[in-house]
This record gives structure tokens, C-alpha cells and sequence, in this order.
RNA sequence: GGAGGGAUGCGAGAGUGGCCGAAUCGGGCGGUCUCGAAAACCGCUGUGUUGAAAGACACCGUGGGUUCAAAUCCCACUCCCUCCGCCA
């Protein structure tokens, strides 16, 4: 979440940084009316307390002296203190309680150089590689749910028998293709990334955290019996991992990666985007993240874009990068760049991959901190980018890889990672 | 799943109703001493909210309750440890 402190102390700055995210001018009223409330409240109910305090002592300091009638007295005002200050206790709650649902939902302010606009329209490419889109003969103009299919190595049918649509099953050489994915990327990251396992089920406080809820509780598979949440995402275990925690500044950068499926409900979500691969409640991806100082930000986004972009180079995908607008960003993100990766059977730029700087968002949700040299505690930043997700790849892979025969090439880097096999026939 | 034990500041660990936001030791930082270091000695050292400041208030696993007053008493929950059972 964002500091209040900024809509009380620079309030019109923070309104249009707010109105650029989309947020109606109402909500924004709302929130200063009630953080000054709230401040009432809480200076009423603070004194109260002062005041009960004194006279406890006054009360355990006559005890000794034995001034019955004395204390009598006393004992009676406190008490009477005491149930005003439990009514303004609640009030002061309730005011909080609100205030702070408010703020949960209420998405980061957007780095002043994002571009404007509040839908996928206003996102701005801002290179595409290579250059131009290659010409793609007509045996790479099949979409990969066919050739998947003809090659047997994705049957989206048993898939959707033992779970649903949208539940991919993959096989043979198909399976062996993501795994080979997998371990390609975190190889690829870990000259600097600490590779990770996390759970994959969390709690709500974790959930909470990263942003996912309160406010997209229906985009998530929840596990109500043991109140436990499946995750959309590594960021969410990733962001919490240090939570409630004060990291020394010379801990920073933590750069972390991992390896996790990824559950999404897609509620609404259906049609021709959503054919074969393209839309899933489960897909497995690898995760890059960081925490780091304000100062070390701008770095880790970049770099954590360029292993993104590095990756669809060595797998020779067409692939562009997107700087998304203020408005299509998610929740956390002050900036984020989006890559999309051209899958020519389908004819559609496919998304990858999203990285995103969150600022302190995360970190003031989570609490974490680091020990800054000065020994003041500051927020960290956080960082977090996929690179990537691998059934969008898959598919684009099997596509633009195809051959007149029918039978799909492996790239080389991959081939090591699939015993060598250097194409997958029928 | 059953039985028991525990949760206090950076770490260890006292504290069972009233100057306890918290003894003590260790660690860290600063100083004295030293050519320098070690040792010794002295001082400082939790987090947050609010306030211009002084200050005030909150936090002793979490949430409730009792009381004029709660780290301390009561209830519920969570987590950790030990033993038993089960299990990839």
C-alpha cells in the first residue's frame, strides 16, 4: 500500500499520480477524510489513556498509605475514564478498520515516466526483436493445440477430463519440453539469482502481502478447510518470504528465482483467446525477484528485463516489449514492462513475461525493512519479473518451429536438457 | 491424529497484578588505554503511531476477556520443540 502520510502532506501530487491509475476522485476524498478522523480518534483516546495511568499510580501509591475513602474516588473516576475510553476505542477501530480496506485495494502510484492511459491500448512497444516480423511459410502457420495433438505430446482432452478445461496435460517429448525449459532458465539465472522452492499454498497473510487480495480473492483457487490459498504466482511466497523482517542494508540486493505452477481461476475468461495454451488454470513458470534499496532498483528492472528478453533470443522467438500505461498496470507495479513473444500458427503476440518494480508498495504491506547506513529502517523495494512462463513458449516454440514434414525442431540450447533428442517426430 | 513443554528486545534469558518498555549476560556501536591489536573499564544500543516540539500512546506469539491498573490472571487460536501414531 501507499503511505497516507502522502495524501496528507502532498495531496494534490498524489491525487493526479492516484486519478492517472484510475482511481475515482470520490475514493480519494474518502481516504483524507478518514485519516483525519481517524488521528482525532486516536489523540482522544490516547489522552484517556494518560490520564488512567496517572491515577492507577495515584491509586497504587495510596494503597500503601490506606486512604480508603481516597481511593474509592479514584477508583471510581478511572472507571468511568476507562468505559470512555473503550467507546472511543472502538470508534477510533472503526474508523481504522475502513481506512485501512480502503487502502488495501488501492493500487501503487505509477512512476512518473510510465506512459498515460488507462487501458491495454495506451501500452507503448518499445522494440520489437528482430525489427520486423519474419516471414512464416504455411507449415509454421499451424496453432500448436493441432500440432500438439498430431505430434502426441499435449492432450488438452485428458486434461480437461481429470480437471476441467483450461488444465493442461502434456506428454512425451511434450512434457520433457517444459522441464527442459525449466531447467534451461534457472541455469541461465543462476549466476546471480539464489535459486528457491516455496510452498505453493499460502496463507491469506501472505496473499496479502504481495496484493493478490484482498481485492482479487475470485481470481484465486482457495483452500477454504485449511484456509489456505494456491498461488497465482512465485511473487506471492517470494514477496512474504521476509516479511516482519529488518534486513541489513549490506544484505541488499537479495536477488532470488524460482520454479512454481501457478493456479488461476481466468473467472470470465473464455473464447478464442483461451484455445490450447493460451489461457490456463495451471501453467509453471520461473520467477525472478529482488529486494533491494530504492538506489538499486532501476538496475535489478532492467536486468530482470534483459534475462527475460535474453531468454526468447536463445530460444529464437519473435518477441517485443511493452511499456505498459499507468492504467493497465497491476496493483503494485510503479512500472512494468510486459514481453510478448509472436506465436505464428495461433498469429498472436503471446505475454511472457511481465516485470515489474513495485517501489515500497509490497514491502509497507509485508513490513519489510532494511537497516539503512545512517541506521535508519527503510522499506525495501521490490522486484519481481517472470522469465518466464512456459506454456506461451511452448506454444510459440512448437509453431515457429515446425517443419514441412510436420515434426518440430529443439532449439539447440535446449537439446542438452532433453537427452539430446534433436526433434520431436510423430 | 494423541500426550506434554514452550513463545519476552539483535541473541540467550529473568520477570506471575501497580514507576516493567522490561533485570542480567552476550553481540553491535562509540570512547579510555595502546605504536597497533587483544584484554580490561566507561557509555550508547527494540519497533511504531501522533505531534512543530516537549511529550503522549501502542507493542512481551495472535485475538478476545477480567481489573481503577495486565508481559503477569482467564478463554480461544497460531507457531515451535519432545514423545507416540500415521505416512511419500
Amino acid at each position: 500500500m501507499i503511505d497516507i502520510r502522502l495524501l496528507r502532506e502532498d495531496f494534490n501530487t498524489t491525487k493526479t499520480a492516484l486519478q492517472r491509475r484510475g482511481v475515482e476522485t470520490a475514493d480519494i476524498d474518502r481516504l483524507v477524510f478518514l485519516d483525519e478522523k481517524h488521528r482525532r480518534f486516536t489523540a482522544r483516546r490516547d489522552q484517556l489513556r494518560s490520564e488512567i495511568k496517572k491515577l492507577s499510580a495515584q491509586i497504587s501509591a495510596l494503597r500503601r498509605s490506606d486512604k480508603g475513602e481516597t481511593v474509592d474516588q479514584l477508583t471510581a473516576k478511572s472507571k468511568s475514564l476507562s468505559n470512555e475510553e473503550k467507546a472511543v476505542s472502538a470508534q477510533a477501530e472503526s474508523v481504522n478498520s475502513e481506512l485501512r480496506s480502503l487502502l488495501l485495494i488501492l493500487p501503487n502510484l505509477p512512476d512518473p515516466d510510465c506512459p498515460d492511459g488507462l487501458t491495454a491500448e495506451s501500452n507503448v512497444i518499445i522494440r520489437s526483436y528482430p525489427t520486423r516480423l519474419p516471414e512464416y511459410p504455411l507449415h509454421q502457420r499451424v496453432p500448436h493445440w493441432d500440432i500438439g495433438k498430431e505430434l502426441d505430446i499435449l492432450d488438452m482432452e485428458r486434461g480437461a477430463k481429470l480437471s476441467g478445461s483450461m488444465f493442461p496435460l502434456y506428454k512425451g517429448m511434450g512434457a520433457a519440453l517444459v522441464r527442459a525449459l525449466t531447467s534451461f532458465a534457472l541455469d541461465l539465472h543462476a549466476d546471480t539469482f539464489t535459486e528457491i522452492q516455496p510452498p505453493t499454498l499460502v496463507r491469506t497473510q501472505t496473499m496479502m502481502g504481495s496484493g493478490h487480495l484482498p481485492k482479487f480473492s475470485d481470481e484465486a483457487y482457495q483452500v477454504e478447510r485449511d484456509d489456505l490459498w494456491a498461488i497465482p504466482t512465485a511473487e506471492v511466497p517470494l514477496t512474504s518470504m521476509f516479511a516482519d523482517e529488518i534486513l541489513e542494508q549490506s544484505d541488499l540486493p537479495i536477488l532470488l528465482t524460482a520454479h512454481t505452477p501457478c493456479f488461476r481461476r481466468e473467472a470470465g475468461a473464455a473464447g478464442s483467446k483461451t484455445r490450447g495454451l493460451l489461457r490456463l488454470h495451471e501453467f509453471n513458470k520461473v520467477e525472478l525477484f529482488g529486494y533491494v534499496t530504492q538506489d538499486q532498483a532501476a538496475d535489478v528492472h532492467s536486468d530482470m528485463l534483459r534475462r527475460a528478453e535474453e531468454l526468447c533470443k536463445k530460444l529464437g522467438l519473435s518477441y517485443r516489449v511493452l511499456d505498459l500505461c499507468a492504467g493497465d498496470m497491476g496493483l503494485s507495479a510503479k512500472r512494468t514492462y510486459d514481453v510478448e513473444v509472436y506465436a505464428p500458427g495461433c498469429d498472436q503476440w503471446l505475454e511472457v513475461s511481465s516485470v515489474s518494480w513495485c517501489g515500497d508498495y509490497q514491502a509497507r504491506r509485508a513490513n519489510i525493512r532494511y537497516r539503512s547506513a545512517d541506521r535508519v529502517n527503510q522499506f525495501v523495494h521490490t522486484l519481481n519479473g517472470s522469465a518466464l512462463a512456459w506454456p506461451r513458449i511452448w506454444a510459440a516454440l512448437v509453431e515457429t518451429y515446425r517443419l514441412e514434414d510436420g515434426s518440430v525442431e529443439i532449439p539447440q540450447c535446449l537439446q542438452h536438457y532433453m537427452r539430446g533428442v534433436g526433434r520431436i517426430t510423430k
